[in-house]
DNA sequence: ACAAAAGTGTTTAATATACACCCATGT
DNA sequence: ACATGGGTGTATATTAAACACTTTTGT
């Protein structure tokens, strides 16, 4: 029942809105988030998982996303659902793609959630997906606050998802390996200080590969986009690595928009 | 008159289609397309002109686009208005942004053709643009058939454009820049048959840089994806050259996703 | 003492860059 | 003959790749 409520106040909040607002809901534009996070050991994705409705429909796991509402811009929408769901702002949104088959709702338990959920179930919905980027650690969904309906998928072990939003993953993750290879955007997957090798370990497990330590640190470093800091790791049971700050100011100066790192496999 | 007659016929098809198949018009999402194309000189944008409205509108330029049918996906969509724009099938077409600003339509002249053309003329619309890429030759727009509504326009020279499309130009030539130094995207610019010269002169004009002949046609060559054929030019004021293909087979076989064509500027 | 990750340099190969002259053709 | 773009090679600098051992800490 706590889920249930949870879920219902998120999925509602656009209701408020327009109650406070005069905001209409588009019936036919919605917006997905696939919000990427780090654990220092592999790439997670954020899911939640939609409550089981009266007509007895499984409680099957989606991407947070809704309809957008009439004066808001797309981005907007994304940055009110991220909000409304992790309650985080300022956070890394990038928008990567619209998907718009006529026929991405045809599970019959999607119907079912659509006809529980919407004014207008069988309105045709095209989505633009956006993917974010989170510092896992700022938000690690509580099992007292979010009980089953929220939680952190590695990205290898995603289940079978709502709509075609195993589809969305998979272009969010293809977007970002691109990125993640032309743009510093690793850093916002990272906590404001972090050791090169947590940074060796989120290009692996983003791009898949396997690097070499000491081509990795060289060719990071020389890009003078990071400055250590006065502080080491402590606590660990083997040599305390070096803290670094990603310095964004270096970065716009240093390289203008050339970022291209691409490692061998 | 003449023009207008055209245009209409354009514009409307898709009630045509609704009469044949029951589609319906979605008032919230319609396509628009990026057209390029490549003179062997300079990069060029396909532009059309709407009609001056019976409100005194002026004939203000735009980008070729329409709303979506329902039974059609995002990509039928942009195909079906590449197709009765152009009378051309099989185009390269590359969706690169979703464009949603609430207020994307603001001005007078833009409101007062909306009020002309459509049923909901005050429809919040968010538009998913495409980039297309065509051989400029295949479709040279004449006088004759289409008057003064639809020219190709070099990308340095574009007029000042409906709603938001100088935005939606700007960000798809920025996706093509991109595109370009990545996947052999430029052969879709080009004849089946070209020079190392006319290449050189696409990559040149696209990503606004002076390159090197010969260390080009050396990193070109390299690749392994150019076929020499069995033909030169003729009729060339100049020693002629060679003809080339590009072999998309050997592109599959050799690099599995790496182009990486980065040249210095 | 041992386990675990941090940190460090050199050699070699591949790639990128800069650069200048002759060639074949149409007019 | 001349103008025009086609075609070619080499030397140098930069970047990428492969590779192994010592250090510092917690247990």
């Amino acid at each position: 029942m706590r889920g249930i409520f949870t879920y219902l106040v998120i999925m509602l909040s656009s209701q408020a809105n327009l109650a406070s607002n005069q905001a209409q809901v588009n019936p036919h534009v919605s917006v997905d988030c696939v919000i990427f996070g780090f654990d220092f050991e592999e790439l997670k994705v954020l899911l939640i998982q939609r409550q089981e409705s009266p007509e007895g429909t499984a409680g099957s796991w989606a991407l947070p996303g809704n309809l957008i509402l009439d004066n808001e811009s797309l981005d907007q929408g994304a940055y009110r659902v991220l909000r409304e769901l992790t309650g985080l702002q300022n956070i890394f949104l990038e928008q990567f793609q619209a998907f718009g088959d006529p026929d991405r709702v045809r599970r019959a338990e999607d119907i079912a959630w659509l006809t529980y959920m919407r004014d207008q179930p069988n309105a045709r919905v095209i989505t633009v997906a956006y993917y974010s980027l989170v510092k896992l650690m700022d938000f690690e969904p509580t099992p007292s606050s979010w009980a089953r309906n929220v939680d952190w998928f590695p990205i290898g072990a995603v289940p079978s998802l709502a709509f075609d939003h195993n589809s969305i993953v998979s272009e969010a993750l293809s977007s970002l390996q691109r990125h993640l290879r032309q743009r510093p955007v690793g850093f916002e997957l990272l906590p404001p200080k972090f050791t090169l090798g947590q940074l060796q370990r989120l290009y692996e497990s983003i791009l898949l590969v396997e690097l070499d330590k000491r081509n990795f640190r060289k060719k990071m470093l020389k890009k003078g986009i990071l400055v250590p800091l006065d502080e080491k790791q402590r606590g660990v049971p083997h040599k305390p690595a070096q803290y670094y700050r990603f310095d964004l100011e270096r970065y716009e100066a240093v390289a203008q928009g050339d970022f291209d790192f691409t490692p061998a496999v």
